[in-house]
DNA sequence: GATACCAGTGTTTGCGCAAACATGTCGCAG
DNA sequence: CTGCGACATGTTTGCGCAAACACTGGTATC
C-alpha cells in the first residue's frame, strides 16, 4: 500500500481511504491511485485490514456434513448472498458431532468472524458459552431451536411431519404407518416421529411405528422396512417415511413384489431429494427450501452487521406438502 | 494474550511460544499458561498471528458449483484433510464463470491463503497472472489441465470416455452411439466426446453422435435423446451418455416403451451418481472418486507447505469402468 | 575453574492496515 | 477582508501477535 501511495504521489492513508471510503477522496486522486494499484498489481491485505478495523469480513459456516446436498444448498445460498456484500466464507464440517463442532468452533472463533451460521442446533454447553462470549452474531438453521443462541432460520420438523400425516388422512388413508431409523442421535427423525404421533393422537387410529436398526437411511433399509411393515402391520394403507430415500427403497421393493402404488398402499417421504425425482419416482413428500434457508440466514447476519434492529430474530421458512402420484 | 501472560506471571512472548512451539516452554510454565487461558476464556487471534508470521493458515477453494454433489465431495475430502493439520477452509463459488472466478480470486488472494484449490482448469489470462504473481501453491482438480498453473489432481475425461467405449466394444456391442449436450461451455462433455471418437476411430464403425439442445442434463433430455437415437440411428445396440442423468432418462423412456435393457440396447453413463443407484437403476458407468481428489489435493498442498520437494506435481487418480447389468 | 553450550525466558520491533486526530485549502457569508 | 466551515489529505498510533535477538542461570567439557 505504501508503494501504491508513493507511485500515486499521496500518503498511504489516502490509498486506504480510496479503498474503504472512495467518496472521501477526490475523483482525480482516486483515479491516480487506481492506476497505481493496477500497475503494481496490488491486492489489499484483508487480514491486516481486519486487524486494524476489528472487522474480519468473514462469515463462518459450520455444517454437519456436505455429503447431503441440502446443506450444500444452504451454503450455496448463504455464500452467494454474503459474498455479494464483500464478505468471505469460512467453512467447517462437524460430521454431526457436537464435540467436533466445539473443537471447530475454537479455531473458527480464532478467525474472529463477523457472523456464524450453524446447520445444527444441538451444541455442547462449552460451545454455547464460547459463542456467547465471542459476542458474534449466530444463526442456527434448519430445525428451529427451542432456545436459540441468537437468531434462527428454518422450520419445525415436528409440525411438518404432523402436516404430512394429516394430509394423508385427508386423502382418505387411515392406517398410516411411520418408518424411521433407530439411530439415537437422529434428532430430526425423532421430531418427525413426534409430529406423526401428534396427528395420530387426533385420529381414531393407534400409531404404527417402525424403527430400523440401519446406521444410514438407504434403499436397502427401505426394502427391509417394507418387509417388517407387511409382517407387523399388514393392514397398513399408507407409509410415511422420515426420509425420502427410505420411501424410495420401499417403492422399489413394492415394485419387485408387483404391488402398485398408491393402490396397494400410499407412500410419502420427507425432503424432496432430487434422487426421488431422478428415479422417475413421483413421490409425495415434504419440501423445504434449503437454499432459501442459507440466503435468509445471510440476510439476518447482514442486517445485524448493519446494526439494524431486527424485529424477529427467528424466521420460519415453512415447508410444502407436495402431493404426487404416490399418495 | 497480554492478560494471559500477566495472569500466568510470564511475558506475552512466552504465551505465544506456549501456543506455537510448546516444546520450547518448560512444562510447569506451559501448564500455568494453559490454566490462565482457560480461566480467561482466551482464544488466540489467528488473524493477527497470520499477519505477524506471514502465514495465514488458510486454504482457499474455488468451486464451480456446490449444487453438484461431486464438488461437495471434493471439498469435504479437502477440508477434512487440511483442517486436521490446523488450516481453515475459505470457500468461494464461481458458478462456472471464469469472470466470476477471477473476481473471486481477487478477494480470496486478499486473504493471503497458504494454498488454493480450483475445481476447474479454464481461467482468464488475468486470473492466471494473479495466481502466479501471488506465488501461492495452486492445485487444479478434476480434468487434468494441459498446462497446469502449478499442481493438479484429477483424471482425463477423454481417456475415461475412450476406455468406456472400448469396454462396450469388448462386451460385444458394435453400433455404439454417444449422447451429449450442445452447451458450448461444457468442456467435460467435449472431452468425453473426443474419447468416444478415439475409440470409434480404431473400430470398423463410424461415429453416431447426438447432441441435445437442452441447457441442463436431466431426465427429460434423456427421453428426447432416446427418440432421436431411434430415429437417426435405429440400428444402435449401445448408448453411451456423457452424463449419468441422461442415461437414467433414456432408461426410463425405454422402460415406458416396454424395452428391456440391455436386450434392446446396452446403456452406459458417466459419473456414477448416487441418483442412478438410488433409482435401482443398475447402470454401467465410469466412476471417479471425488472425495479422493479433494483429499489428495490437500496432500499436495500440505507437502508443499512443508517445503517438501514434490517429485510429481500432477496426480492422476484415474477412473473405474463399473460394469453393471445395463451393458 | 574457565569455556562453551543450552534450555528457558524477556525485550524490541514490525507485519499491513485503519481510527483518530491534525493540518491545509478553498469558498462563501457578513 | 475576516472568519468559519466543509472538504481533501497527512501524521501518529496501535490492532494482536511472532521473528529476531538478548539475556539468565545452570550443566557439561576438558
Amino acid at each position: 500500500m505504501h508503494d501504491v501511495a508513493h507511485r500515486a504521489g499521496v500518503s498511504q492513508m489516502t490509498v486506504s481511504r480510496a479503498l474503504r471510503a472512495p467518496d472521501k477522496v477526490a475523483e482525480v486522486t482516486r483515479r491516480r491511485i487506481q492506476r497505481a494499484m493496477d500497475e503494481l498489481g496490488y491486492i489489499p491485505d484483508l487480514g491486516a485490514s481486519a486487524l486494524a478495523s476489528r472487522q474480519s469480513g468473514l462469515i463462518a459456516a459450520i455444517v454437519s456434513t456436505l455429503e447431503n446436498s441440502i446443506f450444500a444448498q444452504t451454503i450455496s445460498g448463504l455464500s452467494t448472498n454474503v459474498v455479494r456484500h464483500g464478505y468471505s466464507m469460512l467453512l467447517g464440517t462437524s460430521d454431526y458431532s457436537t464435540v467436533d463442532e466445539e473443537k471447530l468452533l475454537r479455531t473458527v472463533l480464532g478467525r474472529r468472524p463477523d457472523g456464524i451460521v450453524l446447520t445444527d442446533n444441538v451444541h455442547t454447553a462449552a460451545a454455547r458459552k464460547l459463542l456467547s462470549a465471542a459476542r458474534v452474531p449466530v444463526v442456527e438453521t434448519w430445525q428451529l431451536p427451542d432456545q436459540p443462541i441468537d437468531m434462527a432460520v428454518g422450520f419445525s420438523n415436528r409440525s411438518a411431519a404432523r402436516a404430512m400425516t394429516r394430509a394423508l388422512f385427508s386423502y382418505g388413508y387411515r392406517r398410516i404407518a411411520f418408518v424411521g431409523l433407530r439411530t439415537p442421535d437422529d434428532r430430526r427423525g425423532q421430531l418427525r416421529r413426534r409430529g406423526y404421533r401428534d396427528a395420530i393422537a387426533y385420529s381414531d387410529q393407534s400409531p404404527r411405528e417402525l424403527f430400523l436398526e440401519a446406521a444410514k437411511p438407504d434403499l436397502m433399509a427401505g426394502a427391509t422396512a417394507l418387509e417388517e411393515i407387511v409382517e407387523r402391520f399388514p393392514e397398513t394403507d399408507a407409509i410415511f417415511c422420515a426420509v425420502d430415500i427410505l420411501a424410495a427403497g420401499i417403492y422399489f421393493a413394492a415394485q419387485r413384489r408387483g404391488w402398485s402404488i398408491p393402490e396397494r398402499f400410499a407412500l410419502a417421504g420427507f425432503g424432496d431429494f432430487a434422487i426421488a425425482q431422478a428415479a422417475g419416482l413421483d413421490l409425495t413428500t415434504v419440501r423445504v427450501d434449503g437454499e432459501q434457508i442459507g440466503s435468509r440466514a445471510g440476510d439476518l447476519l447482514l442486517a445485524r452487521l448493519r446494526k439494524e434492529i431486527l424485529s424477529t430474530a427467528t424466521i420460519d421458512v415453512g415447508y410444502k406438502i407436495i402431493r404426487r402420484s404416490s399418495a
